[in-house]
DNA sequence: CAAATATTTGCAAACTAATTGCATTTATGA
DNA sequence: TCATAAATGCAATTAGTTTGCAAATATTTG
């Protein structure tokens, strides 16, 4: 969960960004600010976001060109965002393939990172995503006879 | 490119893993196998591979799930396969998004990988994606004037 | 080695996530 | 406040992947 203060504030990240602030972008903004791990398009629409799943796609892929979202891929075919303020540093994700459902790692300084991984020079880098899959806690308990794929 | 010597033979990876041989397993290992980069369905298809698409998906899960073949997600929603011997070794991957090519970046040992990223005890890991977005040597020259999403 | 059983494949249809065209609405800047 | 550019909603579409079921193939058993 992050704190909206002045670094987070919707209004206030579009403006910096140079996008015009329209009702649905600060909606999906805020949505994300309030969400304690990354969340899928279905997610933002099941908890009551009011507009058109056209309107969220284009928002979210706006607000990922101008990195103001990270967005996380999953082999099942969803894409899961979270708010890229300096309140939320970069950090590696666990996917549950059982529930669905995204968690947030320890975060992890770029410098480290850039010890581990080299990128060709040439390459124009963009976007870096770390992602573990499994089950979550719940998920691994026997009694659970859900999907384990 | 991996050498197809006995830790890569298609049958005997499939023997090794408790899987009955039939030709269209056959036939995707040994194309993952001599793939220099992972590859999409498509690509497969491209390529050659006289199957049915739903053989090549139902193949490649049972593959993922036998850890013989490493699934790698982006987040245009279309997976990536590479085969998982001990002659390929983990590594991170270079995504670019105009030609939609994968990269193959330098491997990176597990221990290195643990000593940066823990996962929650009561998680149970299954597998671990490492990739890096943006656009590859040919597609960053200024005179491709392609998709720079 | 042949028959019985279990598994896998091909085909067609279905499903999900995400994108696109276009008319309408909304935001911005003079 | 008005003119212009940009963003939204709706409907339709695309792309990737999955699923049910009958036919084919592999494995097991006698």
């Amino acid at each position: 969960m992050v704190p909206m203060d002045e670094q987070c504030d919707p209004t206030e990240l579009l403006r910096e960004k140079g996008l015009s602030r329209t009702a649905p972008r600060i909606a999906v903004l805020e949505a994300l600010i309030g969400a304690a791990a990354p969340v899928a398009v279905n997610d933002l629409v099941a908890e009551g976001l009011k507009m058109d799943r056209a309107t969220i796609y284009r928002t979210l892929n706006t607000l990922r060109d101008k990195r103001l979202v990270r967005e996380i891929p999953t082999a099942s075919g969803t894409n899961y965002y979270e708010i890229a303020c300096r309140h939320n540093p970069f950090h590696p994700h666990f996917y549950c393939t059982c529930c669905r459902s995204m968690t947030c790692l320890a975060p992890l300084s770029m410098e480290s990172v850039n010890r581990w991984i080299t990128l060709p020079e040439a390459f124009s880098f963009k976007n870096l995503v770390i992602s573990l899959t499994g089950l979550c806690e719940r998920c691994s308990r026997p009694c659970s006879s859900r999907r384990k794929e």
